[in-house]
DNA sequence: GATGAATGAGTGTTCATTCAT
DNA sequence: TATGAATGAACACTCATTCAT
């Protein structure tokens, strides 16, 4: 709308596509083989610069993992709030809002490898990013909204807090993603199915709506 | 010198200590580090014999690791058949397995580090271990069992099939440990306090029960 | 816009102050870390101007290195020349030079410090300046002349060479500079309290005085 | 006289050898190039094994640096010591000193050389070195022994104090080799040539002892 | 069987310097 | 002129693994 305050050189707008690309090579590779197996020699290569150019742009290997896991957080968090659903019914929407999570981590496998990789790492790194927090308000909000709906309209129980509500469906959405390879060992089950998928996103959304909704 | 009970020799009875002590300094590397993380210095250190005897005993990092990683699951297994809540009546039974599932994996956050790390290795270590599906079955037979009773007293929906069932258990109950940091950075809830696990404990439980109960 | 007497432009005044700026940081830095251990970017940084300038007036870091030592031996030139002791009667005259060499020693270890370097590298880059010896000659002029005063009045001992004195002064007064940090830990003597250098100042004139005087 | 505690095995031997392997070219290196001058690759390359055993033996270019350091100051400490000058009446023992320091750093110009890296490294390393207080305190007491007997002879004066004795000694020998450099090119002397070394051998003798004899 | 020594390929990182605008 | 982006060669250091005794 207002094109005056960013006015990029081409320099500089190939700076930022730099880093771009280093960072989309790194995701890639950090959520393939995690933080310590990743090889900055390997990622340079896949990029279009230099091993160079990654410690120019993000410092050190740590560095590069912070701001890949960074991206990968804002990256989730824009999707949540532009699908907006709490003008439905509240029935509607938390059914929408599940299936979208559902969704959203089984088409980014590599966010949640990420996820996976940071916890194994204690989280030191998601520490040292800063205003994650307030960043995350507007899912609770929304659900929280949702629910107080549902309960004026007397179909949801009352006393479910937004925040365990919210663990309950990534818990049920993220291991399916991030238990795949043991659990189709252990089971003979292949989560990465369309036909596993469409079954499980059905029974994820009843078993969270049998909790919520007034029995 | 030698007496006839024990069928083991002293050597062999030193052999196998070795091997658990090199398993457990190992089991806590890994499921600390990941397997890209450890160190065999650091493991051979930790232990009471040499660098020498871990390749001795287990070849290779790799073999260790699948080692540890088998060992890991025989322990969840054994405890998994030992509690025998077949003979409860079929609520008190599938709430006494969620609640032993969610025990489990809250006390022994090691064997969950390690199946995340497994899972980011894309089951590669998994998959060389034989038998896995055979020696998963007696949980999936125990809830099938509990189910058809369930039903059978008309308390449980129809249709539910076990595995889904251990699935939705699992999910909720490693999660709490799995995603941790990560939760507590983005959410400020730290799962490891009593009285949360307290609380998700009950929540848990009436989750499952809410989706598997006739409504 | 341009009044007479300055011959000078702003830009060219402007390109000094750069200059000297530039040389200012770069002194403290390479006398800090020697040649090697010096930094251009933390050079650079530390100055107000930018890396491209250092190479636009310098060239290349050895030209830096060379440019601060340049100035470094001027600047002690400078003062020597500055100090004439000459009319003083021989005794003390001499005297007065020794206590002189003695305290620009110790107010300037910065000098020390590159001059140290400097011979760790073999004198590579004093070898590229021009003139250094004729520079030098007003000193051992300003020796000789006093050393043969001294003799004429018959209190000074024959067949000093006076470049011999020179190195002799600057010996006595390099060392408690140079060596400082060894000193302090091999003998705990720290050369560097008031109270020490004190002490030192009058032990080196004495030294140097017996050693001169007829006996 | 007693070969039984000291069992080395070949392995033990080789082990020492390499060590001292490794030492001797780093000695070389460092004392040519100062610690951050010095390379790690080209030290590997001059030495009999690799850089791996570097690390194996000194964990770091630090640690090697070090141990350089410290085994240089040996050597000085022994060679001093080896030399029983207390015997000599006290004027010849300490022309016998004075000539025999002098020797040693114009025979060490690596010693110097090393100590001046230290200097300029501000004494980090050395501050790591344990006792050398200690190991410091048979030079100073030899001429202290020496000093009394000259006071009791009447041949030396009262009030000198063998540190600053020894202070002005190693001033006088140091600097020649130290500044070899910045000297030759500032004034044409070339301390390296014998007839230099000799002509300033008498001069540094007959200055100390100028210095300390009873006028 | 047990120990310290050894290995070589590779791993993250830094350097002085130059380019493009 | 001045600045941020870019470069490639080199740098210190580490890894899993094996050898020799």
């Amino acid at each position: 709308m207002n094109d005056k305050p960013s006015a990029l050189t081409r320099r500089q707008i190939n700076a930022i596509e730099t880093r771009e690309d280093i960072l989309d090579v790194a995701s890639k590779e950090f959520s393939e083989k995690g933080l310590a197996g990743a090889r900055i020699d390997e990622i340079a290569e896949k990029t279009q610069t230099s091993k160079r150019m990654i410690y120019y742009h993000f410092n050190s290997k740590d560095g590069l993992y912070q701001a890949v896991l960074e991206r990968a957080y804002d990256r989730i968090r824009t999707q949540e709030q532009a699908a907006r659903f709490e003008d439905l019914p509240p029935d509607q929407a938390l059914r929408a809002i599940i299936g979208h999570n559902f969704d959203y981590h089984y088409e980014h496998p590599e966010f949640v490898r990420l996820v996976m990789s940071e916890n194994v790492l204690m989280g030191e790194h998601i520490a040292q990013i800063a205003n994650m927090k307030s960043r995350n308000r507007p899912v609770i909000q929304s659900l929280q909204s949702i629910l107080d709906k549902g309960v004026a309209q007397d179909i949801f129980r009352e006393g479910i807090d937004p925040v365990d509500l919210h663990m309950t469906i990534s818990a049920l959405s993220f291991y399916n993603v991030s238990n795949r390879y043991t659990f189709l060992h252990n089971f003979g089950v292949d989560f990465a199915t369309p036909a596993s998928r469409a079954r499980r996103r059905v029974q994820i959304i009843e078993c969270v709506m049998a909790w919520v909704k007034k029995g």
